[in-house]
DNA sequence: TATTTGTATGATGTCTGATAAATTATATAT
DNA sequence: ATATATAATTTATCAGACATCATACAAATA
């Protein structure tokens, strides 16, 4: 049999592999320096290019971290750090019904996920609510991209009650994003509608967060599905309108 | 006060950002060449190496493909490009609970999208299903691994009977993994349980099927958590032995 | 002594120019 | 017209140079 036929990697891809390979293995930790670029040039026996190119790579990726005139260091795998290239594939995704479905999946999971909220809530956790509703109903009115980010943040700390930090990572982006739509379908808002707007959805926080506060799952649950009808029911109105 | 001289970015990253944004704003359409290099040295008045970098950090992102040879060309902005990166943030985890957050998170979740997915079944969705069971009786005992992709074939394929192709990009990554979790845990399995486990397992896969057919969102429902209640205690009681 | 300033060193950033290898386009021969 | 050989284009890799930034330490100043 030919072994090797398969075209061969890039000296590029072999240096990304191998350092990549390393830093999964425990050589470098987090936060740890690794090889500078020359001793890199001469561990894997290439040019300066190939070795920055991979390092490039590697920083694009979020695996290391390079800074001018110090080196290039082993960066924390983070929930921020994931959801960033998330974000950034759903930025440059050009699904026309993104929005749409976007919303859909918040329907299916968010219910649950506020069920899950209401069984294990602190009060730590109510304060912060709290909190947020308060900045939300003392923000002005034209306000509107802080107003889509405290909502934001609203759903962000519900997903962040459930304790679960995969589900954080993954289900991050779909709340983060919404600003970004709201702010694309709601371009020319009817300045009429603003207040009643904003009052429904302050209603609506208020029914989850009472629900939660109560340890009421059922409530939680079907409160969130409320919110998300009628938020799904606006997006469909005003994309209508364009 | 002298006002921030606002950090200049790298050339590379000034570079990348505007090609980013170029593709984005659709001035290069998916699968259409870009500039060679050093029609890109011209437009930005940079060097080659810069554009390179630039251009390399964007091929690790996903956002274009370079061929040796050809040209650059704007990639498709697929479902699987995306899931690679965050399964490679998996694997770079060093968390040490990640396997029992990964079921947990699928505890929180998977019920619903079964019950979504009882709901929107075809038949064809039906026959795949169907096929992918035969292939797990018919697969060999000792197959470990195989037997694990198996696993993981069947429950994406729920997710996508669900058809939102953003919850298929961002809950795909918590079912791939399970076969390289199932490979770390039980690594060395009692050989005496493994028919017992598998029947069990396939037991299991039956009766959310089964519900899935009958297009009964509870049972199908139940039929999940009862699986992943299972699959849970098998973990928790596979890692106490290590 | 404590703070600031100057300086040397090493790291990444950028540029230039060259050669190799893969692809694509062109020309040629049958 | 087709197939093949050749040329042109494009990316891959290398080498070396200088610029820019970070850091540590010595020197000067208060």
């Amino acid at each position: 049999m030919f072994s090797k036929l398969g075209q061969r990697k890039s000296l590029t891809e072999q240096v990304e592999e191998e350092l990549t390979k390393a830093i999964r293995s425990g050589k470098y930790l987090t936060g740890q320096k690794i090889p500078t670029e020359s001793e890199l040039c001469e561990i894997f026996n290439v040019s300066r290019t190939a070795v920055r190119e991979a390092v490039k790579k590697m920083s694009a990726r979020g695996i290391i971290e390079v800074r001018k005139g110090s080196g290039a260091y082993v960066s924390e795998v983070s929930v921020q750090n994931a959801s960033e290239i998330l974000n950034m594939f759903f930025e440059l995704s050009s699904n026309k019904d993104l929005i749409l479905q976007t919303i859909d999946a918040r329907q299916i999971v968010e219910p649950i996920l506020a069920a899950r909220a209401a069984k294990n809530r602190s009060d730590h956790h109510i304060d912060l609510l709290k909190k947020n509703m308060e900045n939300m109903r003392s923000c002005a009115l034209d306000a509107t991209k802080r107003e889509a980010e405290l909502d934001n943040d609203f759903h962000n700390k519900l997903l962040s009650i459930t304790g679960n930090e995969v589900l954080e990572l993954l289900l991050g982006p779909i709340f983060s994003l919404m600003p970004k739509f709201k702010a694309s379908v709601f371009a020319k808002p009817t300045s009429g509608n603003l207040l009643k707007a904003k009052n429904s959805m302050l209603e609506h926080h208020e029914n989850i967060l009472r629900a939660i506060v109560l340890k009421d799952e059922v409530g939680a649950s079907e409160a969130m599905k409320n919110h998300l009808l009628e938020t799904r029911a606006n997006y469909v109105q005003s994309i209508k309108q364009l």
